[in-house]
RNA sequence: CGGAGACUAGUUCACCGGUAGAACGCUCGCUUUGGGAGCGAGAAGCACGGGGUUCAAUUCCCCGGUCUCCGACCA
């Protein structure tokens, strides 16, 4: 990809209040626009990069057995009425009238894709089932916050399973909390398993995958050891205590929410009458479990954790390209950067090739720190024909190499 | 929804009771090219909306809107 062509250019300088870094990096380095408070649309580079975090849940979801699916965002309020969550949940929802009939735009589907299981499934042969899709997400925040962290409107992968019995729901839960905890890894993070409450989800315990930050709005007590963490809206014990494994005292520290993980048992399936007949024939109702990663929230948090003071440090597996490459402008180089930008994309490179003409080498470096590509591969008449220097963006030290050294480098 | 701050050029800001300036960006020309280049020329704003005070309001006051922050709230 061409830097002249990538719509839009990056800013210099972030809008005045904006304190979120996420918000002020994404904004200035041209991943995302602001439509209102909360609403953001993805920009070319910043789609590039959801859809690298995408891919990665796309293929641990698929490990676990789940199909992808879409379901719509524009409900009926009929479907909402029969797990009661219509009133339940008032506060959450958007709610939209129209020639006298009521509608909501989705903030979750568990009741949509009960209602798809009760009407395919009839025998226990038919389960388990396990289903997700990446779409919207509407709630009605009281405050919309913190950039892209906190939006009303926001993508989000959700999984849905369902199952006969409690025990295999279980098994389920633990295989998503291990998929998840791969897919948190992958996309560069860490996170920790946390107790917390289901709020208008579920009176039952719930855990969500939370990941250390100072610019968290959660809060967590919890072991280093990794045994224990809990939410501290439900957290009994208090820091400072030593834990029972022995690992030393526990810990209370901000965290961002980037997922979490709900088992409902057979509490919306027996409003909804979601059933199956079991071997004896009887008839029973199905166990469900449903599972959540904020796939915008990601973004923000990637960027709150990996940043320094000129932009932003992607890592390697969700970064918008794999190289940068900047052509310090000179017409003696212009064939060397074009022969050289080919080779990296005929071995199937992502490169973003900076080609403006007439910018400054500093606005260049600049501009790639902002963007935060983790490799930055310089030509001018300095690095030579068939040259050039490799720079990793999370370090100072440069080296030149010859374009073959570079390719063997970036394919291993 | 409560509290605070803000709203002036594309952006970041300044000024001011007498209808507006800078920087950056943008356009053109020349010159430049290893950390946000230089010179010259140019385009660009009825000052968020509405009301009030005043001879005169972008400026003061009131109402509304929007944004940011704090709080409440929160898969």
């Amino acid at each position: 990809m061409r830097y002249s062509k990538l719509f839009p250019k990056t800013i210099k300088e972030a809008p005045r209040d904006e304190v979120a870094i996420n918000a002020k990096y994404l904004l200035r380095g041209g991943f995302i626009d602001k439509l209102m408070a909360g609403s953001y649309t993805l920009l070319p580079l910043g789609k590039r990069v959801e859809q690298k975090i995408t891919q990665i849940i796309r293929e641990e979801m698929n490990k676990t057995g789940a199909q992808e699916i879409l379901m719509p965002l524009l409900h009926p309020k009929s479907i909402w009425n029969e797990t009661g969550r219509w009133d339940k949940a008032d506060e959450v929802m958007y709610k939209l009238k129209k020639d006298d009939k009521e509608f909501a735009l989705s903030f979750t589907h568990e009741e949509i894709f009960l209602d798809l299981i009760r009407k395919h499934t009839s025998t226990y042969r038919d389960f388990p089932v396990k289903a997700y899709h990446f779409s919207t997400k509407f709630r009605s925040e009281l405050r919309a916050k913190s950039g892209i962290l906190r939006g009303r409107e926001f993508l989000m992968k959700d999984l849905y399973s369902i199952h006969t019995s409690q025990e295999d729901l279980d098994k389920y839960y633990d295989e998503v909390r291990d998929a998840y905890l791969k897919t948190f890894e992958r996309v560069g993070l860490s996170a920790i398993v946390a107790e917390a409450a289901g709020g208008v989800f579920t009176d039952s315990t719930t855990h969500e995958f939370q990941v250390l930050c100072e610019t968290g709005e959660d809060e967590i007590i919890y072991c280093s050891g990794g045994d224990f963490a809990q939410n501290v809206e439900i957290a009994k014990v208090s820091e400072g205590k030593p834990c029972d494994l022995g690992h030393g005292p526990l810990k209370r520290a901000k965290v961002i929410e980037v997922g979490n993980i709900f088992r409902f048992g057979t509490s919306y399936s027996e409003k909804m009458d979601v059933s199956f007949t079991e071997r004896s024939g009887k008839k029973q109702f199905t166990y469900l479990g449903s599972y959540g990663i904020g796939v915008t929230r990601l973004i923000g948090t990637l960027v709150e954790l990996f940043h320094d003071d000129k932009g932003i440090i992607w890592p390697k597996e969700v970064a918008p390209f794999d190289v940068h490459l900047v052509h310090i402008e000179d017409k003696e180089t212009e064939p060397w950067v074009r022969d050289i930008y080919k080779r990296l994309a005929d071995s199937g490179i992502d490169v973003l090739w900076d080609d403006r003409e007439n910018v400054s080498a500093g606005e260049k470096f600049a501009d790639a720190d902002l963007i935060g590509i983790p490799v930055r591969l310089i030509v001018s008449k300095k690095t030579g024909e068939g040259r050039v220097e490799w720079k990793n963006r999370d370090s100072e030290k440069t080296e030149t190499l010859e374009v073959s050294e570079a390719l063997k480098k970036l394919k291993s």
